[in-house]
DNA sequence: TCCCAGGCTGCTT
DNA sequence: AAGCAGCATGGG
């Protein structure tokens, strides 16, 4: 079995941060680097001396579907210095993890996996999918002394699998939901390729259609998998950050809310929100709790 | 034992 | 329209 090696020069990417930031959870560190299953591919990443090193376990024709997702050309100062300057919260956050990135996930496994999300801890979420990866996806190839991976199994392979077999991968509640959409996309209603094409708002409107899709995973699908920038998912973390920062001792109503983030956060609200996600998430809870 | 987790759905007011 | 119980499962 071939083993190919890619190295990519990066400025600003804390590779760590941003695969373990909770956007994707299917990559796992070892003491050689980063595993996980891009498009249907072993890859393993490491990071250092300002360059992201990749290896695979089968030769392909280029590295553009790597670059692609983890987003290497986009320029991520520009981003941050649009942030609102007078915003101390969200500058103590890029301060504190400044080459946090948003990935380019494919969008049906971003869906499948935030409908598994729901009310689960991070830790939970990877399990469960890699559950569904290891019990419904297909074996991949990877290099001699290294654990099996598998694909993320696709929503026809998965309308066709049990309640009863998704709740044995831990789903609980969810697994009508996840089986749902499954079978509604296979059936033809809904074409998740269609989204891309569309704005965010008509985009959002389509995601809610599926079974299990409300804002916060709907928005996740279109930050995190479609790459709407201004997309900006509201989970309990992101709330507690909200309340404390913006909206100390008052009620906000969502469609408050939602005016807020738009005209404070700006067209790149989604990254904004990954860095106060992983500010509130991991550094001050860690503080807390040391 | 209790509270909470990258929520959504459907039923009550 | 807004509030809320119920939904599985596991971590701290």
């Amino acid at each position: 079995m071939n083993i190919v090696h890619a190295d990519f020069a990066v400025e600003n990417y804390d590779l760590p941060a941003t695969l373990g930031s909770g956007q994707a959870f299917g990559w796992r560190c070892g003491p050689q680097g980063w595993t996980g299953v891009v498009n249907g591919r072993w890859v393993r990443l490491r990071a250092g001396g300002g360059r992201i090193a990749a290896e695979t376990a089968a030769p392909a024709a280029d590295w553009q579907w790597l670059r692609h997702y983890l987003q290497l050309d986009v320029n991520l100062p520009e981003i941050l210095a649009a942030f609102p300057s007078d915003d101390a919260a969200l500058q103590a956050a890029v301060r504190a993890c400044p080459g946090l990135r948003l990935l380019r996930q494919e969008p049906w496994e971003c869906l499948a996996c935030f409908i598994c999300s729901s009310s689960k801890q991070i830790v939970q979420i990877q399990q469960i999918t890699a559950l569904l990866s290891r019990r419904f996806g297909e074996p991949l190839p990877v290099p001699p002394g290294e654990e099996p991976a598998y694909s993320f199994p696709g929503f026809a392979r998965l309308a066709d699998v049990s309640e009863s077999d998704l709740r044995e991968c831990k789903l609980g509640f969810r697994a009508p939901y996840l089986r749902g959409t499954a079978q509604k996309l296979a059936a033809g209603e809904g074409d998740l390729g269609r989204l891309a094409k569309l704005s965010l708002d008509e985009a959002r409107a389509e995601l809610l259609k599926l079974p299990g899709v409300g804002m916060k995973i709907a928005d996740c699908v279109l930050l995190f998998g479609y790459g709407f920038p201004e997309a900006f998912p509201v989970d309990v973390w992101i709330m507690k950050a909200l309340r404390r920062h913006y909206f100390p001792r008052r009620s906000v109503t969502p469609a408050r809310l939602r005016r807020f983030i738009r005209s404070h956060f700006g067209p790149r609200a989604g990254y904004a929100q990954q860095y106060l996600f992983h500010y509130m998430r991991v550094i001050e809870n860690a503080r807390g709790t040391k």
